[in-house]
DNA sequence: CCCACCGATTCGCGAAATGTTCATGGCACA
DNA sequence: TGTGCCATGAACATTTCGCGAATCGGTGGG
């Protein structure tokens, strides 16, 4: 996954989110930079900024089609004026999603994206009995299903993406609400407790004493 | 596969798709010269933006039926409003699809069109004890036909064709009201709701609170 | 054995998301 | 031109959820 956004606080948002996501995630910040870095890396998709300095996201685009380059672009865009040109030309793009964009519905329409262009892979995540459907945003216990809020699956889906890594209460908060967010570190213990009791005995958290909290098959 | 489109820009964008797909595509610019190149030509199938100047995409059709020939077509229509005159007038469209598309979803058709006109498949999707007949417009719950809306058929049967799968609100006014719809995200709860109340126990609906909707058997 | 610290759990309030109803206005069709 | 259907958004009702505070339990060091 290739991000090019040249606002380097909006790129490390965008990234957070998708990383939260599973997906590994590469920032570029200018167009000349992105078309080497996906001739390069090969990602699986890109997410383009298309107010870009120099070489702007509907080139880049335009130049990766040229090249035969038919990988999942997703466009992002500052203004709705600028929609405009981009519903007039450049087809090439697979989405678009306009600024200011919420970081999670952005990984929703990654996944959308992907999803259409290579043909309905979802993702699923496994620690031990407990199994998560990302895509279809559902959980489960062995084959039982549980139900769980969002902010319980976001928490949940950022532990599995990392099995057995260990994340102190600060960073679940930065990386599962956000930067903006001004919940105390508390806030993360009775999510985690709420977990527990969903889960019961297949509870997949573990808790580390003194630093965290990980995603344990044991 | 003949491609009749006034702006070249878009013309030359979709017959890349396309040639890529295999497919041997001819350009034509105006109504007078698509039936021209038709007759000349015989192409498995056409795509006709229904926006062409003097003579219009449905006035092209028209005539073709007129003259015997029922070589599939598959309509591109800037509004939804457009579409909603397609249907009514019952010309012999095969399908159609409202701009801005993606030309991956335009390629995607084009083959759908394809084998429906070669197999006679008509496509039904099924979720649940739902069934919609997308060619024919039809609901039914189990044996019970149900009488939708244009809006509701569409959002349904959006929904549908990728069951479990989760979408945002925004994701669905993109792609049922299209891009360039300036409806609110609370228009598609009103049309949830009427999509339930009709189909009363056996909707095939599931909220996804913070998320959005999607469609599901249980 | 006692104390201090850390984590687990419960509870209630406030906020936010969703469900539902209703009035308005536009558009198609007669 | 008149009629009726339908999309839309506002307004209201309802449910759910996040969050902090308080309490309880457990563990390890002194």
């Amino acid at each position: 996954m290739l991000v090019v956004e040249d606002e380097p606080a909006i790129a490390e948002l965008v990234a957070l989110y998708l990383r939260r996501d599973g997906f590994g995630v590469h920032l570029e910040s200018s167009g000349d930079a992105a078309l080497a870095a996906i001739r390069s890396l090969s990602p699986v998709a890109v997410v383009l900024d298309v107010g870009l300095p120099v070489l702007n996201g509907i080139e880049v685009c335009r130049a990766m089609r040229a090249a035969g380059d038919w990988t999942p672009v997703l466009f992002v865009t500052a203004r709705d004026d600028e929609v405009d040109r981009l519903l007039g030309l450049e087809l090439g793009a697979d989405d678009y999603i306009t600024k200011p964009f919420s970081p999670r519905e952005l990984a929703l329409r990654v996944r959308t994206v992907l999803r259409r262009s290579s043909g309905g892979v979802s993702d699923v995540l496994q620690v031990g009995s407990v199994r998560l459907d990302v895509g279809e945003r559902r959980a489960f216990a062995g084959s039982d299903e549980v139900s769980l809020t969002s902010t319980e699956f976001g928490l949940l889906a950022y532990l599995m993406k990392s099995p057995r890594q260990v994340f102190s209460r600060e960073q679940l908060l930065s990386a599962v609400w956000g930067y903006s967010s001004v919940a105390g570190t508390r806030t993360v213990d009775v999510h985690v407790a709420q977990l527990r009791a969903k889960f019961g005995a297949s509870s997949p958290i573990r808790t580390v004493r003194g630093v965290g909290y990980s995603a344990d098959a044991s």
